[in-house]
DNA sequence: TGATATATGTCATAGTATAACATATCAACC
DNA sequence: GGTTGATATGTTATACTATGACATATATCA
C-alpha cells in the first residue's frame, strides 16, 4: 500500500529484480518476452519516470533496435496488457510497474511541476466506487486513478503538515 | 452520489436548467460565458456522452461558429477549467458535468461497449488515497477516477446478480 | 516437416492538441 | 467618451499521439 517513487532507492538491484520476475512471468505463461519487449521495459526502469511512446522509441531507435513507432507501440501494448508496465491516461506515458508480482488495481500520486510519478497499489475503485456501480448495475473491469499535485520534494516546506 | 447516466430523465429540461446555472455562475464570478462557449456546452449536454474535441468543432463548424482547432479547444479549455464539463482522459473526450452546482472530484463510469459514461459525484480520492499521500508527504489537488467495464443495458441480463 | 499462431519491419495515415501572432471585444477607470 | 489593460477570437502552421494494413519472419507444436 506504500507508494515509492519519491524516496532513494536500491536503483541497479531493482531494475535486475523486476527483469529478472518479468522473465519468469513469461515463462510460467507462456508469453515471449522479446529483445524489443525486454529493452523496452529496462528503458522505462532506468528512469522510473512515466515516458512518451516517442521517448521510448528515441531510445530504441538509437540502439538500431526499431525506428517506427509500431515497435514501440506494440511493445508497450504487450507490456501493459500483461500489467508488466501501466500507461499514465494523464500524461499519455508509460511507467514500469513498481509492484510486477501482484495483480493490482495502480493508483499514481503526478507531481505538477517535477513530473515525478510514485505508484502506490491499492483497490480503492474496487472498494468504494464498487459500491455506487453495484447499485447502478455497472460491471466495473478496470479502474484507472490518477491523482495530481505537488509531491514531497516540490512542497514549499512551510506547507508540510 | 448517485450516478445518472444510464437511465432516462427529462432531457429537455435538464439542458436549458444546466445552461441557466452556468450563466449564473460565470455571472457570479464575472467569468465570460460567451455564444461559443455556450453553444459548445449546449452540444455535450445534447449528447450525454463524451465527445471528443473534433466532433464538437464539427458541430460548430456547421453552425458556422468556427472551423479551426482552437476555437473548439478554447472553449473546452474554459469550460473544464471551471468545472463544467470533464475531460474522460481514457477517452480523450469531453462531457457536460452532471452536478454543475456543486464543487467535487467527479468519478466515471465507462461501458467500454456502448460507450455511455456515467458520473458519479465523490470525493473517493480525497479520501482513501489521501491518506497515502498524507503519509509521503504529497499534496493532492486533483484527481482522477475512471472505470471502465459494463453499463447495466450491456450486461448480459444473467450476469446481473 | 508442415501448420498455425505469434512477432517484426515498414509505409502510410488518422486522431489529438498546442504555439504563435494578429485582431477584436470587454471592463473599468479617468 | 476615450484610454488602458485584460480577455477572447480568427487563423495558420505544426507538434504530438496512435493505429491500419500488409509483407516477412520466427516460434510452437502436432
Amino acid at each position: 500500500m506504500a507508494p515509492i517513487g519519491f524516496a532513494s532507492h536500491d536503483h541497479n538491484s531493482c531494475i535486475a529484480d523486476a527483469v529478472k520476475s518479468v522473465d519468469a512471468a513469461c515463462a510460467a505463461s507462456g508469453l515471449q518476452f522479446t529483445p524489443v519487449r525486454k529493452r523496452v521495459f529496462e528503458i522505462l526502469l532506468e528512469e522510473h519516470r512515466a515516458l512518451g511512446a516517442y521517448e521510448v522509441l528515441d531510445r530504441l531507435r538509437s540502439e538500431g533496435l526499431g525506428s517506427q513507432p509500431p515497435v514501440a507501440y506494440r511493445a508497450l501494448d504487450f507490456l501493459t496488457k500483461h500489467g508488466f508496465v501501466h500507461k499514465i491516461e494523464r500524461l499519455n506515458a508509460f511507467i514500469a510497474c513498481a509492484h510486477p508480482t501482484e495483480k493490482h488495481t495502480p493508483a499514481f500520486l503526478i507531481c505538477r511541476k517535477c513530473s515525478a510519478v510514485a505508484e502506490a497499489e491499492t483497490d480503492i475503485a474496487q472498494g468504494r466506487l464498487a459500491g455506487i456501480a453495484a447499485d447502478t448495475g455497472f460491471a466495473i473491469e478496470r479502474a484507472i486513478l490518477e491523482a495530481e499535485g505537488l509531491c514531497p520534494n516540490c512542497r514549499p516546506s512551510d506547507e508540510k503538515a
